[in-house]
DNA sequence: CCAAAAGTGTTTTTTTTACACCCATGT
DNA sequence: ACATGGGTGTAAAAAAAACACTTTTGG
């Protein structure tokens, strides 16, 4: 491993990380915040967040955050945005690097550490009262989701491995909050060459099941807009 | 002003800004580079940068270089991503926030300071060899600016404050690299009702005058694709 | 046989693309 | 009068939106 060293000469703001965690929830878009015992915060909710340690990557950095304070490994991780308000952490200068991660919420037990008293999933519609600039953060995050989930195949990481259309769809219906055509959903969706069938069927309830489908690749692609 | 300290037990790294200015000249999108004497860079072209002080917010941080560095007084300025790569900078650990400023070149007197060799623009196909990671962020640059002038006004920073829309259909295929179509283009463009007649003539060459337009604002803008 | 969600095509409207000639001027 | 870039409309094709009934199952 390459020797990296701090510039001592530089004095600047420190670097922190903060992740987004988004799901859908019950057909609602919903972020992962965590109740602070820091009076500092107001005792309110904030976003997992942590230094960048000197040796670790932006990117580390927000995997390494979200596992220590959530237990969530994660699924799909992107960077949003840096902010770097001079007042915007009333502990001292603080710039921070804001990611969103994309996850399945039936994954994971959430666990966090003694710093905080809570953690728990809010509907995007109905956040609490959010402590430093997070409250920003979390909207300009939606805001990527939101735009992307149209030209991406991002939303593979909001639902289990084999799925149904109409959990597709709700998935986004839940992102786009509004309601879609399921003729049209349907058909756009499949013509995009980015899901295909599972072969199985889902028997669930009192009607006719549904059948099973699952996407070609996980991996980040760009497609044609919905 | 409030009192900002900085956080002495936090050991992380240095943050710096780059900026990527981009201009539309002759009909080819191009960026401008600074030469450096810095024999770690390799005597390579890079992107004017600085080190983000502890009372600056990071916007301030680009105009701030961006003026001491080249010259240039920022007309629109938009933050890119920040690159955290452990060894991105072989001098020690720097975390950079990169910027792209969008100019109309024909302003500035370009003026550099005595840490470079030179200054210059290139056209994004034709760029030089390029120091540290700074080839990346200007693809980055690019990328999002030819993706933004789709569906927003930042066109009109490209641009005198009147034109003819010639001028600026030549700005569109010069970020898209591709020619358009001069019909449509007028359609669209007048139909957005982002721009509206200036009132003048271009008299220039032995040919018929050109209306001249302007834009109805300079404050960013979504609008409806074109 | 009833309730519940799954599945399926066609028509209309809107948007996009392709395309060619006349106009106003300076030399 | 001619060379040069400015300016204009229409038709065809593609994409998007609107819309309602039949199917399969469990109870």
């Amino acid at each position: 491993m390459k020797k990296v060293r701090q510039l001592k000469t530089i004095i600047g703001p420190a670097l922190a990380v903060d992740v987004v965690t988004i799901a859908a929830i019950n057909g609602k878009l919903s972020v992962l915040l965590l109740k602070t015992k820091d009076p500092e915060a107001g005792k309110n909710w904030v976003l997992p967040g942590g230094f960048v340690g000197l040796q670790e990557t932006l990117d580390q950095t927000a995997q390494r955050v979200l596992c220590e304070k959530t237990n969530i490994r994660i699924n799909y991780l992107e960077q949003l945005f840096t902010f770097g308000d001079v007042d915007r952490d009333t502990r001292g200068r603080v710039v921070s690097t804001s990611y969103f991660a994309l996850v399945d919420h039936r994954k994971f037990n959430l666990l966090t550490t003694s710093a905080y008293s809570k953690i728990e999933w809010f509907p995007v519609l109905k956040l609490p009262v959010i402590g430093y600039d997070n409250e920003k953060i979390i909207k300009k995050a939606i805001i990527r989701v939101r735009n992307k989930i149209g030209y991406s195949n991002i939303s593979c990481h909001l639902l289990p491995k084999e799925f149904t259309l109409t959990q597709l769809q709700e998935i986004y219906e839940a992102v786009l909050n509004r309601k879609l055509d399921k003729r049209n959903f349907r058909r756009k969706i499949l013509n995009l060459g980015i899901i295909k069938e599972a072969g199985g069927k889902k028997y669930l309830a009192a009607n006719r099941p549904a059948g099973m489908y699952k996407f070609v690749s996980k991996k980040y692609q760009e497609v044609e807009l919905l």
